[in-house]
DNA sequence: TTGTAGGCGTTATCAG
DNA sequence: CTGATAACGCCTACAA
């Protein structure tokens, strides 16, 4: 059967309307066609279906979302796509996401981990299923004001003590990510090795995955009697870990073993020892980072660090976006997610 | 002014038509005044956006996609968000495009390079404005088959000699990546040291940067005298790097420079050579890679690098992006990009 | 199981 | 410069 001059000249897609005339059918069984729940005559439907193939339709998601309130995107906040640990969980998310028929809908934040409202309501028009924030210092408030559909998930850091009660305020899910588990085989295996004087090179000092780690090393450390950590002010990059290394040997009052707010600092501060203060890790210095990223266990480095089980991390996010899509005014939703220690060659 | 009690308590966002009721005027006003080329009294604009404002209104991009047919997105295809120099990409790109009012749509190809189908008419779904695939083995045929609207970006790496032909084809853009420079830097610097058993670490097989690589490292000592590279297979990752520069050592014939097709793959040599094969970089062996990431200049590696200038990579992009989007009908557009040897400690 | 009617929120077109 | 009207492509009623 040849094609009829609209067709084969048309510049645009081919649209539902056209599948139908050359299936014989409504427009509203190609609809129904494309959607499973629909009921349709499965002759019907599969003839639909290859004719589909044949035009190249596909159903549009912009006409689709406007109708149906659903627009399958998830945005992505990040401040920064291409550090380490980001960049792996964007990678996995995106995999998950589109098994699930969402894709990822990526923005920037400024590097300073400032979020900008314009950048708010910039995303806000692209009407995201849901969002989640890699973003520090924004509050549920704030992001809730922005979006008045989607649910925010947070990334939350409880205390080791009792539960918190929640405060009200707009509704949003969370993660919650235990850190103590990690951090006291950390300490223990320090302690073990004779590690005394310990230091903590920071992240970005606004971040509160910086606090809760400094805060939680503090306790753990305090609990088994060790004085408190001294503290070398960072921002989780490579260059000013190397820097504050430097400085905490050079001019300040060095220290046993060195925690860094992450893995990649923790390179930065393995490289500063190595090469610029000549001492040897793990034998002078052992070092212990948090995270680890994939580029933990190569041979320059080979890190012991505080893992986050990146698979299991990505899984309970979307398992935190479906729940609530399945179920908009369910209460607030969390998952939890534990820290535990990767022991290789940077302590012992 | 009280919010009458639809406002109040509408569940979703605002509508224009609130907006125009609010401000009396009409619907098509407020659109204009999201428009700024559309003609409206300053004043009245102002008004507009004001309440707009208040009323936490923006319009939705679905709808106006629907009526103006652009979605304002741009799908990025990626076989590994994680992989480094490919999330230094997306994050330059994201910012890029999001100061022109873009958004990066991400899609993940698996990992063998191949592209199915399947994501492609997914993808299609969402109505990106442009396409831009950084993944290897899908002709353009086969892109522009499931792109009606948007016009493919591919990366392309002309042969050295003269500008071949355009085959006849679906239309496609395309950002032209010349090697030649940043090769013959490399390998004069490893000739004046002494260098003559040069061996090359590859990238993933199928992959036309690979391709493109060793072809050129080839003519390049082709032309200065040299014996042709001796192939080491691996495909991009640091593991496979490692391995492969253990066989070379240990079964093949050993060599006195490495060319890894990757920074990463470099990072993979370097440490296979220090710390299991117990020879010096650069003293023993020298070592090349390709990109110039951000970790190449980290002191555990200090990587001497062929640099792809990666901003202006990201700028050339959007460039195409831009004028495309500008001239739907235009004939292929091109831009090119140069390398060039960036020199650090791995050769000496 | 199928088809008809109506509307989702916006912008283009055409009047004034 | 401004406003009414008609699409855009699809889905959810509702009726048959």
């Amino acid at each position: 059967m040849a094609l009829s001059q609209d067709e084969t000249t048309a510049r645009g897609r081919a649209t539902a309307e056209m599948v139908a005339e050359r299936a014989n059918v409504s427009r509203v069984a190609v609809s129904r066609a494309f959607n499973p729940h629909a009921s349709l005559k499965p002759a019907k439907r599969e003839l639909i279906l290859r004719i589909a193939q044949e035009l190249n339709y596909t159903p549009d998601r912009a006409a689709r979302a406007l109708v149906s309130g659903r627009s399958h995107l998830v945005g992505v906040i990040v401040p920064d796509v291409c550090s380490h640990w980001e960049s792996q969980e964007i990678d996995a998310l995106t995999t998950a996401l589109q098994a699930e028929g969402f894709a990822t809908l990526l923005f920037k934040t400024r590097i300073d981990y400032s979020m900008d409202e314009q950048l708010l309501a910039y995303m806000r028009g692209f009407n995201p299923d849901s969002v989640i924030a890699f973003v520090e210092n924004v509050k549920p408030t704030t992001l809730a004001k922005f979006l008045d559909r989607a649910v925010p998930i947070y990334i939350h850091y409880p205390r080791s003590g009792a539960p918190e009660d929640r405060q009200a305020g707009p509704l949003h899910d969370r993660l919650n990510v235990l850190h103590r588990t990690g951090v006291e085989q950390a300490v223990s295996l320090l302690q073990g090795y004779g590690a005394r004087r310990i230091a903590y090179v920071s992240g970005v000092d606004k971040s509160r995955a910086n606090t809760a780690r400094e805060d939680m090393l503090r306790v753990v450390m305090a609990e088994r009697g060790l004085a408190p950590p001294i503290i070398a002010a960072s921002d989780f990059s490579y260059d000013r870990a190397y820097a504050a290394t430097l400085d905490l040997f050079r001019v300040g009052e060095g220290a046993d073993a060195v925690f860094a707010a992450n893995d990649v600092g923790a390179f930065g501060v393995i490289d500063a020892l190595r090469h610029e203060l000549n001492l040897r890790v793990p034998e002078d210095v052992k070092v212990v980072g948090f995270d680890d990223i994939a580029q933990s266990h190569w041979k320059s480095y080979n890190l012991t660090t505080v893992k986050f089980d990146l698979e299991e991390r990505v899984r309970a996010l979307v398992r935190l976006i479906l729940r609530r899509l399945n179920n908009p005014d369910a209460p607030p939703l969390e998952e939890t997610l534990n820290t535990r220690l990767v022991v290789r060659g940077t302590v012992g």
